[in-house]
DNA sequence: GCAAATTAATGATTTATTCAAG
DNA sequence: CTTGAATAAATCATTAATTTGC
């Protein structure tokens, strides 16, 4: 209960509620200088630095990926079990034959659809969706690429227009923000990222999508 | 010629110099005080960022580990081929058989002492020395915690004790580096890092050691 | 020699993984 | 077990070497 320093933040409600908002708003990898604007607004509700909030949404961002790969690898599964389930009953003289490569091998992935020959530099191997989700050999190639191209577009080119080259790690964030946010101030500009209704949970997004479009 | 913003940092030579001396020395993941030294220390030869210095250290780390392993990965290959061999020698008779699985793998490491069982969440799979290094599942799970193991030992832990809680993350460097080092400021208190000595290139290492213990 | 074209290095970013507090 | 923090790995992107055709 005493405010003597722990050894890392924690969240308040009303902080982690907003942070949440944002998120769901669409913000993934907030840029520097909207780092130092949700640091700034959140500082009302407690203590709370820069790195913070970096730190929050990198989490949440790489934590929701995560459980989407799960969800989809255990229906992945799934699937490959049905159809495994009905070639056994069409084709069950073959059992025996596959049994030799295919048994025990629930995460095997190397034996699907695994591209044969390209030897040293060429990286382009394990075409099969189940490797896109995690597993075993979840993130070699390709199917990450590709994941990877479809986040980019959802923040990273915009950062580039906003921050004029370095984005948003945290070599810039700091001048503007460290050692003298110690509380206290409250938003001095009034900022886009709070339009004035943070407790709004969930509504029909038409109001307020701009709050993103102007970052 | 002339300086016109490049869009990237590209090391003086006396600033590569420098930083691989050190890297020789021992430094691997400066601290932030570190990187505040060394950038101000760099500043004297040419333009510098402290994540300049930041990024290189952790480039340059990365790509040793990068071409150790890919040394290693050949050792073991050129190993195995001739393990191979000597066995086609003995066993000869069971080359056909075997070819069914072996044939095109020269990097088909799912085949060598695949640990079967465990169902979803263990992660524990691949043990096979070979699935360390590049390839194709080179970074799964345990062969990389142990690698990773290793290197803890060389430098987090000393920082930690450096630095209290932070450690050397951007976020706690350009306070006191950063829009104020605009060159010419020689380096104001004396380094330890840079006893006097910058040129030198290689010697018996004995008058020198103490240069990192100091940090 | 010397640019255009390729390729290799490497600075900078982002994502994945791991550690560890609560 | 959840999640803030930290680190390592993968990737992107630009610059430097290098090659190639003239």
């Amino acid at each position: 209960m005493s405010p003597t320093a722990s050894s890392r933040w924690s969240p308040t409600t009303e902080q982690l509620m907003i942070l949440e908002e944002l998120y769901r708003s669409g913000i993934r990898t907030p840029s520097a200088s909207q780092i130092q604007q949700i640091t700034t607004h959140l500082s009302f509700y407690g203590r709370i630095e820069g790195k913070n909030v970096f730190y929050w949404f990198q989490n949440h961002k790489a934590r929701d990926r995560q459980k989407l790969r799960r969800k989809l690898n255990k229906q992945m599964q799934l699937q490959q079990q049905q159809q495994q389930q009905q070639q056994l009953q069409v084709h069950h003289c073959q059992i025996n034959h596959d049994n030799n490569v295919m048994i025990n091998n629930n995460h095997f992935v190397g034996t699907f659809g695994y591209p044969f020959g390209s030897i040293t530099q060429d990286i382009s191997f394990f075409n099969s969706p189940s490797l896109l989700f995690e597993g075993v050999a979840a993130n070699t190639s390709e199917g990450r690429v590709n994941c990877k191209r479809n986040c980019y577009n959802q923040q990273s080119l915009v950062e580039k227009n906003d921050n004029i080259a370095l984005s948003n790690y945290g070599w810039k964030l700091v001048d503007v923000n460290h050692e003298t946010s110690s509380c206290c101030t409250r938003p001095l500009k009034t900022l886009d990222l709070f339009p004035l209704t943070t407790t709004r949970i969930k509504e029909d997004c038409t109001t307020s999508t701009k709050t993103q479009n102007s970052m």
